[in-house]
RNA sequence: GGAUCGGUAGUUCAGUUGGUUAGAACGCUGCCCUGUCACGGCAGAGGUCGCGGGUUCGAGUCCCGUCCGGUCCGCCA
C-alpha cells in the first residue's frame, strides 16, 4: 500500500487533472451543507481538500476532527477562488475516497503559527507544539546550520571525532553533572562541560584539525539563552597562531550566513580589544549594528559643585541622536528604568541639545550653558541630540550604561533582526579575581595561553590583572556566539598556570595529570574555538530564546515538563549505585 | 541563594473599593448552510478562581505560608 503519492506542499496548477493520494493531519474543517473543505497539513505545507456529498454520500466529513491523521484519494482540480497565501493555493483535491488512519482527541491548544497556547502548555505537549510550522522551520534551520558547518569544516580537512560523555569531574568552572558508577563503588563520572581536554589530546595525537557538533552539560541556573545541556560546534587546530584561527572561523560563520540566510558578508569582520569594548561599550560583547558609544565625561563634569557627579568614581554619557523631543514623562520613565533593581542606578541625568542650539539639563542649578556645551563637546553631541548620563562606581556604571545603550537602541528600532554584524573581541584578560572566594580564576579556561610577553607577570600577584591572553570571542549582534584561545602546550607553563589558579602540584597532577603527561611527548602548538550552536541558531532564526530552536528543551528550573524529569529513582537503584537514600 | 511578574472555563485573558448567579474571545458539542480559507448563523455544554491557613457578616479580590511557571541578578573556567 502506498500511503501517499505527493506531500501537502507540492501540488501546483500544472498538476491539475492528476489522480493523487495524500496523507497528513487535519488542520481545519469548514463545512457548507453538502460540501466541506478540509485543510490537510504535513511538514511541507497545506493542501485544501474538497469533500462533496453531492458526488457521493460517503464523502461526509463529519467524523473528522482537528489533528486526525487521514489519507485521501482524489483528483487535483483548479480552485474557483484561489488562495495566494498558500503555495498550493491554486488547486484543491476533489476527494473520491478517504481513510481515517488515526483519530485525535481535541488538542489542548490550536496547532497554528499564531497559537493560543502559552509556554507551559506547549512544553508539556511539545510533540504537538513541534507540529507548528514556525517551530518546524526553526528545527529545519538548525539542520541547515549543522550541514553548512560540516560542509565548511570538511572542506577544510577537519575530522569529526567523537569524545566520551562519561568523564572525570574537574575543579573550577561550572558545576558538573555527576553520574554514579555502579561498578566502581562511591565513584562518579562527570558529564563534560566541553570536550576541551580531549580535543587538545587529539592535537597531541596529530589529528591536526578536529571538530564536533557536540552536547555539553553544565549544572548551573538557566536563562532564556542557557540550557543545562546545550550544543557546541567544538573545533581545534594544530600549528596555528591566533590570526590563522580567526581567519578560519570567520570563514565558517560567513559560510553559514551565506548558506542559511543567503547573506554575502563581504566586509572583513571588525575587531576590537577587550579593553576597548569595555571602555566604549561597557561590556565584552558589544552590539555594533549601531553607534551610541559610551563617553567618559568624568573629567569634564567634576568640580562644578554637583554632589552626585563629584562623589562618583566614574561618569559616563551616551548620545541619542534626534531625541530632544523626549518629554518629561519619557525621561521619568527612563529614570525609573535605570532605577530598577536589575540596573540599580540612583538616577539618570539628562542634557538636551535643542535644535535651536540651546542646552538644557536636569542639573541646570549647577551647570551654566558653557559647561553644558563642554559636556556636549566631550560626548560628541550636536544639535537635536539627547545626552543620557549615569554616574557611580566604575564597573556598575559602565554595565548599567551598556544596558541603557541597548535599551535605547531597541526603543529606536536600531536592533534589526535581519541585520547581522560580526565582531571579534580580542586580548581578553587571562585571570579574573573572585571576591567571594578570594582567588584568581581563569577568565576563559586554565588551558588558555597568556600572551608570551606577559608570562613573566605570572610571578607577580600585583600584575595578574594586567596579564592578557591569546583569547578571543566572536560576537554577533551583541551576542557571544563563540569563544576560544591559543592553548598552552608546554608542561611547565601549564603547571605554572595551575599554580596561579591555586592548585597544588598534587591537585594538578590528580586532576590533569593525563594532559600534563601528554605535553611531555611532543605536543604541537594549537588553538581553537567553540561556538554556541543553539544560540547561533536562535539568532539566525530571530528567536528570543534558544528553547525555540531545540526540539525538546528544559524549562527555567531545568525540568523537562513533558517527561517530568528529573524524577525519583527506586530503592533498588539506590542500592545498586551505592547511594544513601 | 536573591529580586520580580504571573497562576480564574480546554486555551488566551478580563474581573473596579471585598458584596447578588464569576465574564469575553477562541476552542468544543448539536442544528442550518454548495465556494470557504480567521467562513457565517442559531442553540448549548464547560469553573475546587493553583493549594493550605487567616481576617471578615461576606474573599477570585486583603494577609501569611506553600507549590508551579516566566524574566532577571548571583552563577555560567
Amino acid at each position: 500500500m502506498t500511503y501517499r503519492t505527493h506531500t501537502c506542499g507540492e501540488l501546483q496548477a500544472k498538476d491539475i487533472t492528476k489522480s493523487v493520494t495524500l496523507a497528513g493531519w487535519v488542520q481545519t474543517i469548514r463545512k457548507f451543507g453538502s460540501i466541506t473543505f478540509v485543510d490537510l497539513r504535513d511538514r511541507y505545507g497545506i493542501t485544501q481538500l474538497l469533500f462533496n456529498e453531492a458526488l457521493n454520500t460517503r464523502l461526509d466529513a463529519t467524523p473528522l476532527g482537528r489533528e486526525f491523521v487521514i489519507q485521501v484519494e482524489g483528483k487535483v482540480i483548479e480552485r474557483s477562488n484561489k488562495n495566494l497565501q498558500l503555495s498550493t493555493g491554486e488547486i484543491e483535491i476533489e476527494v473520491s475516497n478517504f481513510t481515517i488512519l488515526n483519530a485525535s482527541i481535541v488538542p489542548p491548544f490550536t496547532i497554528v503559527d499564531d497559537t493560543d497556547g502559552g509556554d507551559d502548555i506547549r512544553m508539556k505537549y511539545r510533540y504537538l507544539d513541534l507540529r507548528r510550522s514556525a517551530i518546524q522551520q526553526n528545527i529545519q534551520l538548525r539542520y541547515a546550520v549543522n550541514r553548512a558547518t560540516r560542509e565548511y569544516l570538511h572542506n577544510n580537512h577537519f575530522l569529526d571525532i567523537e569524545t566520551p560523555f562519561l568523564i572525570k569531574s574537574t575543579p573550577e568552572g561550572a558545576r558538573d553533572f555527576v553520574v554514579p558508577s555502579r561498578m566502581n563503588e562511591q565513584e562518579f563520572y562527570a558529564l563534560p562541560q566541553s570536550p576541551q581536554t580531549f580535543k587538545q589530546l587529539l592535537m597531541v595525537s596529530g589529528f591536526d584539525r578536529y571538530y564536533q557538533i557536540v552536547k555539553c552539560f553544565r549544572d548551573e541556573d538557566l536563562r532564556a539563552d542557557r540550557q543545562p545541556e546545550f550544543t557546541q560546534i567544538d573545533c581545534e587546530m594544530s600549528f596555528v597562531n591566533q590570526e590563522n584561527v580567526l581567519q578560519m572561523f570567520e570563514g565558517l560563520v560567513k559560510h553559514i550566513l551565506k548558506t542559511v540566510k543567503n547573506i554575502d558578508y563581504a566586509q572583513p569582520v571588525e575587531r576590537m580589544t577587550w579593553e576597548h569594548a569595555m571602555e566604549h561599550y561597557g561590556n565584552d560583547k558589544p552590539d555594533i549594528r549601531f553607534d551610541m558609544k559610551l563617553k567618559n565625561i568624568t573629567q569634564t563634569v567634576q568640580g562644578k559643585g554637583f554632589k552626585v557627579f563629584d562623589d562618583a568614581e566614574y561618569i559616563v554619557a551616551i548620545v541619542v541622536k534626534n531625541c530632544t523631543d523626549y518629554t518629561r514623562k519619557q525621561i521619568d520613565e527612563l529614570t525609573d528604568w535605570v532605577k530598577r533593581p536589575q540596573i540599580g542606578m540612583g538616577g539618570l541625568a539628562v542634557v538636551k541639545y535643542q535644535a535651536d542650539g540651546i542646552l538644557k539639563s536636569s542639573f541646570d542649578k549647577f551647570f551654566n550653558e558653557e559647561q553644558l556645551k563642554q559636556i556636549a563637546d566631550t560626548s560628541h553631541a550636536t544639535a537635536n541630540d539627547l545626552i543620557l548620563i549615569l554616574s557611580g562606581n566604575k564597573t556598575k556604571t559602565q554595565k548599567a550604561m551598556s544596558e541603557l545603550r541597548l535599551e535605547m537602541a531597541s526603543r529606536l528600532g536600531l536592533r534589526k533582526a535581519d541585520e547581522f554584524k560580526l565582531l571579534w573581541v580580542l586580548d581578553f584578560p587571562l585571570l579574573e579575581y573572585n571576591e567571594e572566594e578570594q582567588i584568581w580564576h581563569a577568565c576563559h579556561h586554565p588551558f588558555t595561553s597568556p600572551k608570551p610577553e606577559h608570562i613573566e607577570w605570572m610571578n607577580d600577584k600585583n600584575k595578574f590583572k594586567d596579564i592578557k591572553a591569546n583569547a578571543y570571542d566572536m560576537v554577533l549582534n551583541g551576542n557571544e556566539i563563540g569563544g576560544g584561545s591559543i592553548r598552552i602546550f608546554q608542561r611547565d607553563l601549564q603547571e605554572k598556570m595551575f599554580a596561579t589558579l591555586g592548585l597544588t602540584k598534587e591537585e594538578a597532577q590528580e586532576k590533569f595529570g593525563f594532559l600534563l603527561g601528554a605535553f611531555e611527548y611532543g605536543a604541537p602548538p594549537h588553538g581553537g574555538i567553540a561556538f554556541g550552536f543553539d544560540r547561533l541558531c536562535a539568532i539566525l532564526s530571530g528567536s528570543e530564546s534558544i528553547r525555540d530552536v531545540i526540539a525538546f528543551p528544559k524549562n527555567n528550573s531545568g525540568r523537562d515538563v513533558m517527561l517530568n524529569a528529573p524524577s525519583a529513582i527506586d530503592d533498588k537503584q539506590y542500592k545498586e549505585l551505592h547511594l544513601k537514600k
